[in-house]
DNA sequence: CGATTGAACGATTTCGTAATTGTTCATTGG
DNA sequence: CCAATGAACAATTACGAAATCGTTCAATCG
């Protein structure tokens, strides 16, 4: 890690604790800049905008909740179903849990949706490859029968939408979401092991 | 229809007018009691609030859907699969063309669900009945195995959250969202064959 | 007496302005 | 030459006043 790396580090450090105290919105650049001992226009040296710190923040909290998912790949006594039990549950709980303790930070994940639409996207590209090993997983031991692991997984994804939009649940509680879930989670295992056949219908255009 | 029902139906309609043409936030109480040729105070002898119109208006159009959806029941010729297509995809395409012609009912829809929570629930009850009974033929007719078709249905509707609400698929195509919902579809209807033993689990806390 | 009115009231929105804040960039420092 | 500064600029927000609007209610009408 070079000092390019170690400076952009102090900011996202300072802005996080910034932001987790008083909010995106009533948190300014002078602040940061404050917390970093520098001026405020030597932030924009490291990041192109306040927005992008919040990216960068948010950005590595998904990073870390997509590693702990993925640490279930490799627990070689759970079974597939179980595994996808793990990663759904794993997932509804960290979101939870992590905006229980920083409440202030739903102001941030709701700017940051809103100004940047694609960015969730990411995160759920980046978690939809971790289930997808676990569909694949689950056909080579022969509990699932799936054609498209790809495209099954995305459908996963759209079926669980629900729990991964805080403002779609942040009204209900853990346990009502988690019973919830589990009633999802039950339809697409047995879904799953019957077997899917679907494949991923081919796109004439790719715009939208 | 005593003449109180009537003065009432015709508020109603012209409310819908001017919501559809103008939007709810530009149209007054002045202009819809203009249209009505009375003064603005007679509207609350049948209403308790502006927000209690738009309620009416949207409620009126869940229950034509839903009557719509419950021509699904008698289609003798339809399987229980082949009624869970229609139903989801009716439904999806219901909202979604209601949307497309009038879009500046869009603006109605979210305030009602932003300043009225419950309402999308009144909906969406209206609807699993409908769908209970679905599940419940399938059951009788041999293609489903579901221990708790009244948690099956609630399951289903949370799987398809993300295609009545109108926020988060607004930016899709129909195209996309008819793919996805087949996708989705096709998990569910491999789960309810194969059969979900899951029963709604008991509450011991009914708050939240 | 039920239905309706319209003026009055309180809440909300609009709008112009001042202050604050995000961002840029010519300049400085090591 | 790379890092950093801080004044300048542009965009946004905060704020108070004026206007508009939703709502109420005592008085009126048929």
């Amino acid at each position: 890690m070079n000092a390019s790396d170690t400076t952009r580090q102090k900011i996202i450090d300072a802005a996080r604790k910034r932001f987790a105290h008083y909010g995106y919105g009533k948190t300014t650049m002078a602040d940061v800049a404050d917390d970093c001992a520098m001026s405020p226009g030597n932030l924009y040296r490291y990041f192109a905008g306040k927005l992008d710190i919040a990216e960068e923040i948010a950005r590595a909290a998904s990073i870390r909740t997509t590693e702990e998912l993925s640490h279930i790949l490799i627990q070689s006594d759970r079974s597939a179903a179980e595994r996808l039990h793990d990663f759904l549950f794993h997932d509804l709980r960290a979101t939870y849990h992590a905006l229980e303790k920083d409440p202030k930070l739903v102001e941030m994940a709701q700017i940051i949706t809103q100004e940047r639409p694609h960015f969730h996207d990411e995160g759920l590209e980046r978690e939809r490859e971790v289930l997808v090993r676990i569909v694949e997983f689950g056909n080579i031991s022969g509990e699932f029968h799936v054609a498209d692991p790809l495209f099954v997984a995305e459908m996963i994804q759209s079926a669980t939408l629900k729990f991964s939009y805080p403002q779609l649940f942040s009204s209900l509680s853990l346990d009502l979401l988690e019973r919830e879930l589990e009633g999802v989670y039950q339809i697409v295992i047995a879904g799953l092991k019957a077997g899917v056949a679907l494949v991923s219908p081919p796109l004439d255009m790719v715009d939208a």
